[in-house]
RNA sequence: GGAGGAAUGGCAGAGUGGUUGAAUGCACCGGUCUUGAAAACCGACGUGUCGCAAGGCACCGGGGGUUCGAAUCCCUCUUCCUCCGCCA
């Protein structure tokens, strides 16, 4: 959520940044500024009526200690006015509020200065591409949804059986895969200085809003009614979420947060193609890194966590590039982000494998996550990437790696592993 | 699931209707003293909001109510603790 006073201060950085998200919000904003307007106008009358009743109040304890019970009556008369008074004021003030709530959160976060214009995932710059050519495969090689069935990797049918479409099951090598991979993600991570957290994956709404993933995303969650909890879509909303609230000393900073969790996400509508194998499931595994930050440090961290990623991918010896996301691709929440790609050969299309963002204040309002600074008590900046989501990762291991013999598993996961290639199941 | 108890500032812990935004202790910060440190002493020390400021207002788990006035009384929700039951 935006503040007002950015709002305010900086209009025309706002509307000139969400004009790259081709959204004309100078109305919006407007309407905004006039209804804070009004709150503190509201504010400061209904602050002086309660003045007056405090001050008749303790007149009042006063006259009735030294017997004068008449005048203390009198007075009671007058500050039943202003009680009347008082409720209607806050009725109105009340109503403004939420007013302003509300068309608060329909702005999504401003562009950084770095992001390009653009409106869909075309407009994507490529911020680094894969400096190799792409790697050609042997005669027969297959996508990684075959290759599943070859290795016994996981099932989708499984799956179904148990629960429905787009539920994979891993088994045997895959499961154990699987497992290699959230084992070397999470000691990368924590080795890079984040620190493990295993959160919960139910999560309340308070904690989906202040992420961002309310009230705009809930079609995107899974919901369960008789506890009012969402299954989270992704580790950065519970993990985000441990901060809510706190007021942190400078000294304490960067905090840095790595976990693994399930993620869940109904996709509703997506079928076809392109969600073949595991390239878009219901429930996938991800390890999620998450930082927050000074707020004159976020994009030195950003680059980072950039880097970071990176270096899993160049471990994983996976072809990949980095995009830039225009501003009709980036998420509601986000300042600035760079997805990673990695190179599916046997479907020869780049898969999105991580996302990385500085959300900048926009959370860390919601989340009312502050530090104390020099300039005063202010917002932190929140930031948070994928390191990294797993199964189009296996896709691609599984497709590139792809031998007469068997699939050749980069060097970092043999030890997790236990082995070095895949073999195929009898 | 059943029965009790509790929720106050960074922590501990007073406070049951009227200068209590909140005693006291600890921690933290500034200072005096000291070669330095410790101890001792002095001082400052919650958050938000409105205001140029002075200062006002709100906040004692959340929400609602009673009252001229609520941390203090009532209702409700949540969380934690103890005991019983159930259970990975």
């Amino acid at each position: 959520m935006l503040l007002v006073h950015t709002l305010r201060e900086e209009r025309e950085r706002v509307l000139a940044g969400l004009q790259k998200r081709h959204l004309d919000a100078a109305a919006a904003v407007d309407r905004i500024v006039a209804l804070d307007d009004q709150r503190k106008e509201l504010q400061t009358s209904n602050d002086t009526l309660l003045a007056e009743r405090n001050t008749l109040s303790s007149e009042i304890g006063t006259l009735f200690k030294s017997g004068r019970k008449d005048e203390a009556n009198a007075l009671r008369e007058r500050v039943n006015e202003i009680k009347g008074a008082v409720a209607g004021a806050e009725e109105t003030l009340k109503g403004v509020l939420q007013e302003l709530e509300d068309a608060l959160l329909q702005l999504p976060n401003v562009p950084h200065e770095l992001v390009p214009t653009g409106s869909s995932a075309e407009d994507n710059e490529v911020f680094k591409a894969y400096p190799g050519e792409l790697p050609t495969l042997v005669d027969g090689a297959q996508p990684h949804w075959e290759l599943a069935e070859t290795y016994g990797i996981f099932s989708l049918e499984l799956g179904v059986r148990t629960t429905g479409s787009g539920f994979p099951v891993f088994t045997g090598q895959g499961a154990r895969l699987q497992r290699a991979l959230v084992n070397y993600f999470l000691d990368r991570n924590t080795a890079a200085g984040y620190t493990e957290y295993a959160p919960p994956l139910l999560v309340n709404e308070d904690t989906a809003r202040a992420t961002g993933q309310l009230p705009d995303k809930e079609g995107q969650m899974y919901y369960i009614p008789e506890d009012d909890l969402y299954l989270i879509p992704t580790a950065e909303v519970p993990l985000t979420n441990l901060y809510r609230g706190e007021l942190l000393d400078a000294g304490q900073l960067p905090v840095q947060l790595t976990g693994y969790t399930p993620c869940f996400r109904r996709e509703a509508g997506s079928y076809g193609a392109h969600v073949r194998g595991l390239n878009r499931v219901h429930q996938f595994d991800k390890v999620e890194i998450v930082q927050l930050t000074l707020p004159e440090e976020s994009y030195t961290k950003l680059d980072e966590m950039v880097a970071h990623v990176g270096s899993l991918l160049d471990e994983l010896q996976l072809p990949y590039r980095i995009l830039r996301l225009c501003g009709g691709d980036m998420g509601f929440t986000s300042a600035l982000t760079y997805d990673f790609e990695v190179w599916s050969a046997a479907q020869q299309r780049w898969l999105e494998v991580s996302s990385v963002s500085n959300f900048e204040t926009f959370q860390s309002n919601r989340l009312k996550l502050r530090y104390r600074g020099e300039r005063g008590n202010e917002l932190l900046h929140t930031l948070n990437g994928s390191a990294l989501a797993l199964p189009r990762i296996i896709a691609a291991l599984l497709e590139n790696n792809q031998q007469p013999d068997g699939i050749l598993l980069p060097e970092v996961l043999h030890g997790y592993l236990g082995k070095e290639r895949l073999t195929p199941v009898a």
